[in-house]
RNA sequence: GUGGCCAUAGUUCAGCUGGUUAGAACAUCAGAUUGUGGUUCUGAGGGUCGUGGGUUCGAGUCCCAUUGGCCACCCCA
């Protein structure tokens, strides 16, 4: 015999959790479509050349790798053996489980450039695979809910996601969040400020770990990267001057551009400029001061990770929770060039549904609704009223009411066991006595309190 | 890929410097209650102590190996 498991990093979703997680789903769902977004659905699998090369090197070490059908050893020699693990896996291995949502959506767009119309709006909820070593809100499989418009680099983009955002987490009860927006251009033009031209990727991976291990820790690993004083001292005094510590208002944004008039840099301005665009379109579309902007920040030293974005960056904070992240995206300039579609500008989010849930359920915001899908249950006691009760069953369904039959004359303790451990909410309980009177119990399960009514008179109760 | 911690009932865990028949809570099932759950009381079932080897008169406990899990780093949602 062998012993039951699922591999390391995976889940099983119970009934219970996949009720919240759809709830979780489905709020993100309906907001995508209220935004214009249309679906679209990618195979799990991807030809391993599509996705090699996409996300670095180290991403490269994260694929899952399928190995080919059949005898996979059919096109390997002894020597590739000698060459070693990597070369060989190109040769027994040609389909891989897809890592993210953006490269097969660019992938897609790429194949069918001439049936699409152009901005082009999609929505995509998949799961994704990384071969990460699993730890604390990460998994080896989990869910990206992503939203792109590909084809315009309009900044009303920007600004629609950001509401968005803000309309999503509003609908699932998470008021506590902080958007954070930046522009991958401040970055760049940051570094040539600061004497470090193109050397804004290791610039981010560093600034972004500043909540992690502080300034000392960033000065370091910027010094290991070989970041000269002179450039940190720079540095130091474009993000952490007393101004730009004690002012807050508006955003921030003003102060950092004042700051940087003793640096010009046309990438910076640039960078600026757009930031302040996006403002100015959400409050276009906010009827011009409804949106909280309390909600959105500019924060210039957020970086985010994923090299191809190259205007604005977005990344959502639940704040005072243990989790970090929970929602991501920016725009990317030339997504689909390595596929030989050169120029299209495209901008997008994605939504980390498991942490989002781990946020929900630390905060305790899943509405009850959120726990139960079936809303009443019938109860009999022999065979006469069975025949009975089937016929009420039917009636309620047709009215549109979830509800369902314990389908033995079982001991009505365990009947009543059964809706309590399902938490569902009303239980009709059909008898001699109600047969004989027509009159039906309904029993609130919440309560205790129960009661005989005409089946008419229950269904309106229900529908309620 | 690197480092640390852990593995005992369905679950969470106790189990002393090695010493009789490995315990508890919760969960499950049955009964108290033959038309009423969630509370209470009573009882029952459930374990080759992750696996393999070693030390010992004797191993859940010590040693080695192996597998699995958790956590941190790298990176990321």
């Amino acid at each position: 015999m062998q012993k039951p498991g699922i591999p390391n990093g995976t889940r099983d979703f119970s009934p219970e959790k996949m009720i919240k997680r759809n709830f979780i789903f489905e709020n993100i769902r309906k907001t995508f479509q209220k935004y214009g977004f249309l679906p679209l659905e990618t195979p799990a699998m991807e030809n391993l050349s599509v996705l090699t090369g996409k996300y670095g090197e180290e991403g490269d070490k994260l694929i899952f790798k399928i190995l080919n059908s059949g005898d996979f050893l059919a096109k390997t020699t002894s020597d590739d053996f000698q060459k070693g693990s990597r070369l060989l896996t190109g040769k027994i291995s040609e389909k891989a489980l897809r890592y993210d949502l953006t490269v097969p959506f660019a992938r897609y767009v790429v194949m069918n450039r001439n049936d699409l119309t152009f901005p082009f709006k999609r929505y995509q909820i998949q799961p994704v695979w990384r071969a990460d070593r699993p730890q604390k809100g990460r998994y080896r499989e989990f869910y990206q809910c992503d939203a792109d418009i590909v084809g315009t680099d309009s900044l009303i983009c920007e600004a629609e996601l950001v509401l968005l955002i803000n309309e999503v987490f509003e609908k699932l009860g998470l008021k506590d969040i902080t958007i954070k927006i930046n522009n991958r251009k401040i970055l760049a033009g940051i570094a040539e400020v600061i004497g470090k031209k193109g050397s804004e990727t290791e610039l981010c991976v560093a600034i972004d770990k500043l909540d992690k291990i502080g300034q000392e820790g960033v000065k370091n690993e910027l010094l290991e990267k070989g970041f000269n004083n002179d450039s940190w001292e720079k540095l130091l005094s474009i993000f952490y001057s007393k101004q730009s510590t004690e002012s807050n208002e508006p955003n921030n944004l003003y102060r950092l551009s004042h700051l940087l008039l003793n640096f010009p840099n046309k990438l910076v301005n640039e960078g600026i400029k757009e930031i302040d665009q996006v403002f100015e379109y959400i409050s276009l579309l906010t009827g011009n001061s409804k949106f909280k902007i309390q909600n959105l920040e500019f924060d210039p030293t957020l970086a985010r990770g994923l090299s191809y974005y190259t205007g604005a960056i977005f990344e959502v904070k639940a704040n005072n929770v243990s989790i970090g992240s929970i929602s991501g995206g920016g725009r990317y300039d030339n997504l689909t060039g390595v596929f030989g579609l050169p120029d299209v500008s495209g901008v997008g989010i994605s939504f980390g549904v498991d942490r989002i849930y781990d946020v929900l359920e630390e905060l305790n915001l899943f509405p009850d609704k959120a726990t139960s899908t079936t809303q009443a249950l019938v109860c009999y006691f022999d065979v006469e009223s069975e025949k009975y009760a089937l016929p009420v069953l039917y009636k309620l369904r047709q009215e549109g009411i979830n509800s369902e039959v314990f389908p033995e004359a079982a001991k009505m303790k365990k009947q009543l066991g059964y809706a309590d451990s399902k938490k569902i909410p009303y239980v009709i309980i059909i008898g001699s006595e109600e047969v004989k009177s027509g009159e039906l119990t309904l029993k609130n399960m919440l309560s205790g309190d129960q009661e005989r009514l005409s089946l008419e008179k229950i269904i309106q109760k229900l529908k309620q």
